[in-house]
DNA sequence: GAGATTTGCGAGAACGTTCTCACAAATCTT
DNA sequence: AAGATTTGTGAGAACGTTCTCGCAAATCTC
């Protein structure tokens, strides 16, 4: 009987070297049912001689459920917003006893597809999903998806009927519009990576993911309140790459009348803008200003710090994994787009032109 | 016949509208064994229709196979390694045709044996782990782990016979110190960053990750190369946190003999220096100097871009999961300790004093 | 054209759980 | 002390696969 067993010991191996059941010893280890308590400490006693090891796939099988929930999302450049999500949702999901299987897709739509199959086929009990596309697409529609719950995060979609979180972009750009109004500056910049656009152009691509566009709409409705004119913004779209996005830079410096100040969509495009201004001697704060989404140490660390309008990301992770878990419980939950504020975080980027207005040497002409 | 099901069609549903056994139809869907090209069809239509998927649960209990990773890492603070390392990972694994399971340990040795367990329960075929501790602990022997292999990565741990995936961190802390020094630096600061340190302290702990020990050791053999006395380096331990990395930063600056330059331990304290040098209005790469570790994009943006020991993580990645799967095909692999080399790339943060001596204030006094 | 081989398919077991049910023994009723 | 209840236990099914057999029909051999 000590042959040693190759294969990892199972419940039966516990129940054999305590002399009862298999069904009493899952009993004893999963502590309901009716069981006297010294068969239970026997068979506890067995399991832990042995190094017993539930096996939840198993459990899995038998219950129907993994305890695990499936995340879609996109490792960007910068990975402004990938690191924090995921660590939030990683830990949030622990907390509730689930773990998470997590998959890349890199913003293209055919991975995001397959990664909603094979985590599907894993049998996970819910998706969370960073939407690459700005589009329905029909595999994250019910029929598709069956009974799993999902949770869209980041972005949303119209035409499905998914609970959502998201922030409040639109209001985070248009405060920190009318901040850098306040500060003086007339002439406003605007540099947003969009996928789907091939190189630079200052044309609006037809369809955004609905942050972008949030974040646009924002933008010209505070450059509309406080009466800035079409003739002073300057835009510019652009494939989110590095060498793209500081051609689109330069595009934008280099323009007869150039903006005083640039907002960035994101940070890949704060990175453009920084990196520009240093090759062109630009100092940050005096010669050009810069406003950017998504607080990171980094962007406190630099000297001058970079103002930036900051989105609860950890809330979101953790608030998108407790609608999640919720319905699972209850499937027939209403679904709910919930909308987190942002905070305009001032800091040194912006330069005072109230205060100093020589650095607005384009006016001084 | 056509009540709609509740739940998701299985291979038994697609066998009964295609009518054929369950095993002609799994043979149909799974491509092996006989079956004639016609019944195939005729199954593969009949799932087609039912839009079915099959469990991997169900499979993975059946093969003692799950097809997934798990791993375990330490979401940092900058995240420079998690976030490049976890993407690498995902992606390598899923060329595989695996998927990652991933946990947050914090650095803490309890989640981490917490993780560990709850992973193997899941039945994972094998750990990537980044150990949070500096000595061996059991949970990652094979008397553990049962047939599991484990991969460690950034850091290796003595005394258990596991395949690591590491850099060289001490050739590269040996190569900056040279660059540093060649540019006629003296005075060598380094600041680093050790977990189990309450607060500040200049005194060596007892144990540290061998990651840390090695740019210690690197550091401490290039300063001996060349002839940097025990006198002219200033070391500071800190615990990992905003607060505490700041005041070792100003300790470091305000001791009599003030470093010109200062190594930091990895890009927490790259942003304690960036900070403290901020508030005091000292300029990077000419009043202080500063070389990290790990490389990103914020680094390179800067202006001064910041001279950097840069790490290949997605290769480390990337070999850690070819080196699992290897392991997990054929267990009596011998386990390799793997070594990548890294990589200094010189930026404008540190100062050139042979160019430029009045840089150093103290000297000239 | 009778035996040998190949081909195609179905019955049933197995993976490791949990849970329902049945049933004997122990304890409680009055 | 006889019936009613409670308590503890085990047998067996089920979850959805895959795979090993066995067997009949079809095809090949000479």
């Amino acid at each position: 009987m000590n042959i040693p067993k190759s294969s990892a010991p199972t419940i039966i191996d516990v129940a054999e070297r305590a002399g009862v059941s298999r069904a009493t010893a899952s009993r004893a280890m999963g502590g309901y049912g009716r069981i006297s308590e010294e068969t239970a400490a026997a068979v506890r006693l067995a399991a832990e001689e042995l190094g017993y090891r539930p096996n939840e796939i198993a459990r899995a099988m038998r219950a129907g459920k993994t305890k695990t929930i499936g995340l879609v999302i996109i490792a960007d450049f910068t990975n402004a917003f990938f690191d924090r999500a995921t660590k939030a949702i990683v830990d949030s999901a622990k907390a509730r006893g689930y773990q998470v299987l997590i998959t890349n897709t890199d913003e293209d739509i055919a991975a995001e597809r397959l990664a909603v199959e094979v985590l599907l086929e894993k049998q996970v009990d819910g998706l969370i999903v960073v939407p690459s596309t700005a589009v329905v697409h029909d595999h994250l529609l019910p029929g598709h998806l069956g009974t799993k719950p999902v949770v869209l995060i980041d972005r949303t979609l119209s035409g499905i009927n998914a609970t959502s979180v998201t922030t409040d972009d639109f209001s985070g750009t248009e405060e920190a519009v009318r901040n850098v109004v306040a500060l003086g500056h007339t002439r406003l910049g605007f540099l947003i990576a969009a996928a789907g656009i091939t190189g630079t152009t200052t044309e609006r691509p037809a369809v955004l993911i609905s942050s972008i566009e949030e974040r646009i709409n924002g933008f010209l409705n505070g450059a509309a309140d406080c009466g800035v004119k079409p003739k002073q913004q300057s835009w510019v779209f652009t494939e989110d790459d590095p060498r793209h996005s500081e051609a689109a830079v330069a595009l934008l410096l280099d323009s007869p009348k150039p903006p005083t100040v640039i907002f960035t969509s994101n940070n890949d495009m704060a990175l453009a803008v920084l990196k520009v201004a240093g090759n062109r001697q630009l100092v940050i704060g005096k010669d050009i200003s810069l406003v950017t989404i998504d607080d990171s140490q980094w962007l406190v660390a630099m000297t001058p710090g970079i103002t930036v309008v900051a989105r609860p990301v950890e809330e979101l992770g953790l608030i998108a994994v407790e609608k999640l878990i919720a319905e699972m419980m209850d499937p027939s939950l209403t679904k709910e787009k919930i909308v987190l504020p942002t905070e305009l975080i001032a800091r040194g980027s912006v330069a005072n032109l109230v205060m100093y207005p020589e650095l607005d040497a384009e006016r001084n002409r």
